[in-house]
DNA sequence: GTGAAAGCGCTAACAT
DNA sequence: ATGTTAGCGCTTTCAC
């Protein structure tokens, strides 16, 4: 900026006038320094702007896994916005790592971001309270953050979902309706599960659960776990979109009626159709992001829990 | 800092010494400085740290649509890449608009990333000179930059893989045979195009050739146009993920031998199974990481353009 | 309409 | 083992 402004001959301050677009400069001024600028390639350095203005005009997205369909697509609702704020954004995968995930918010926090979203990996944000003291917004989504902490949420609703999964099979005749579901650690998974015991309710059978990350190899002994029963399942209820999509393949060949939490690429072309709890990811990520520059704007009001709702979407999979 | 090191009863380089775990600090001195610490609630700024340094530990990334599956992919390799680097990754997407694209690079150069990993939108990167002349490290992934410009490159073998389209669909006596390709803006495009022409050689009709971005309503009139000709095509070669997944969508019911350039999720349960020529996103990705991240260390060797291998993946969508 | 000076919070270089 | 000083490149404040 020293050197554009010799070159331009004028003081720093009027470099800084101009790139910032700010009045009180002559436009043949204006137009030298413009023409210096080019001529040196100068530009701004942001990291001085930020130390000395405070914003960074950034701010940090932290989700479990980017190449997840429903991670992505709430990411690019997330950056759709942040475009339109004139913000860039960092992204973090925390993997489901409690760990991670506090790395990343942290680094966040020392790049002084404007503002955070995350879907928390973990179950205690103590370490964010200094943050939230001082001011920086955050808006948890998907799951809600810790115990204690009162910051705004976008969640959907996970148990009506489940219940509605649940009710779907059993108007198609089902009693015996396993539920494969994510693990237990997962507030989705947990809620997931509690619509289905709630709307079960006499008809429920632990048996019929199983609880963990899905591999092919663990999904796989789980069906053929259930399905060696003496009273096997009729049913399956699959508690997210990569439950689903890992059951369908293990499944290979054989057949079996089905409800899967979670919308996906082609459920509508696979035959029969998927019936699906469908969500709204990108939904869930455009109400974040207009949540978190809203506070980022000054609103100073209670925390706000937004819940979002979800729909069956009728295909094939459950009709005989 | 300064408050910390007040707290602690030490000089505001010692809290630096203790933050950074430089040595020369007494066990006893650094306990009591990490005590302030944690008592104050004091987090690094990283803006004068990157303001004093000229390290920002974060590189760029832009992308054509991070909800892409494809772009979702190259994100995660290029961000595991990045955590293992200690840095941070600022993303973008540029939906296929040079301006964009432009607007995106700018910014980050602003912010004086470490590097950049872009998939260009446009041809002309004739705004990145200063940079590159400055010493900022640039990969070009899945298509090469605008003329001029010596960077290192990571693409696939787009003709190639156009290539083995359609030898497998001549293999299967197809003698007419459809290309629904994107926009011929786009390099991967021509390139795919260039492919499936040279292969098909004297059979090539310009009829069959259709390209554009895939909206459902084109993607259907194409199709509708070809198979009105009085020598229809008997088989199709569709130019990319997305372009298969509308085409497949758009054949409602009706089916016709298939070959499809990208893999994608469910291509081998949908029935037939699609054939693709698949690339590789995630190798892509860490590719270009890999690249990038030797630069950042000091390599200033010429440019690199490395071109990775793709394969046909045979599943059932062209035996009769 | 323009400029000079102070200082944001840190690290690099150099004492002690 | 610890402290002092200068200055990174910008914006803020105030003076002209």
């Amino acid at each position: 900026m020293k050197d554009v402004a010799e070159a331009a001959g004028v003081a720093l301050k009027t470099v800084s006038r101009v790139v910032n677009g700010e009045p009180g400069v002559r436009p043949a001024t204006a137009e030298r320094v413009r023409e210096a600028i080019a001529r040196l390639g100068y530009r701004r350095n942001e990291s001085a702007r930020m130390l000395r203005s405070g914003r960074t005009s950034t701010i940090g997205l932290v989700i479990e896994d980017v190449a997840d369909p429903f991670y992505s697509g709430l990411s690019r609702a997330v950056e759709d916005a942040a475009i339109r704020h004139g913000c860039l954004l960092l992204t973090g995968s925390s993997g489901e790592d409690p760990a991670r995930e506090r790395e990343l918010v942290l680094a966040f926090c020392n790049r002084r971001v404007d503002g955070l979203i995350v879907v928390p990996a973990g179950d205690d944000h103590a370490y964010l309270r200094p943050e939230l003291e001082a001011g920086v917004p955050a808006v948890f989504v998907d799951r809600p953050p810790g115990p204690g902490l009162d910051a705004d949420t976008v969640l959907c609703d996970n148990a009506g979902g489940a219940a509605l999964a649940v009710r779907h099979l059993l108007a198609g005749g089902h009693r015996r309706i396993a539920f494969l579901g994510d693990s237990p650690a997962i507030y989705t998974a947990t809620e997931r599960l509690r619509g289905y015991r709630e709307t079960l309710g006499e008809l429920f059978d632990e048996r019929l659960v199983a609880m963990h990350p899905p591999t092919p190899e663990s999904v796989r002994a789980d069906l053929e776990r259930m399905l060696a029963l003496e009273d096997p399942p009729t049913a399956l209820f699959t508690g997210n979109g990569r439950i689903t999509v890992t059951v369908l393949r293990a499944m290979c060949g054989r057949w079996l009626p089905l409800v899967g939490f979670d919308d996906f690429e082609l459920a509508d072309l696979l035959s029969p159709g998927v019936t699906v709890v469908a969500q709204d990811p990108v939904g869930m990520g455009r109400m974040a992001a207009d949540l978190l520059f809203r506070r980022i704007a000054g609103d100073r009001g209670p925390a706000e829990h937004v819940r979002l709702p979800v729909r069956l979407v009728v295909r094939g999979s459950v009709a005989r």
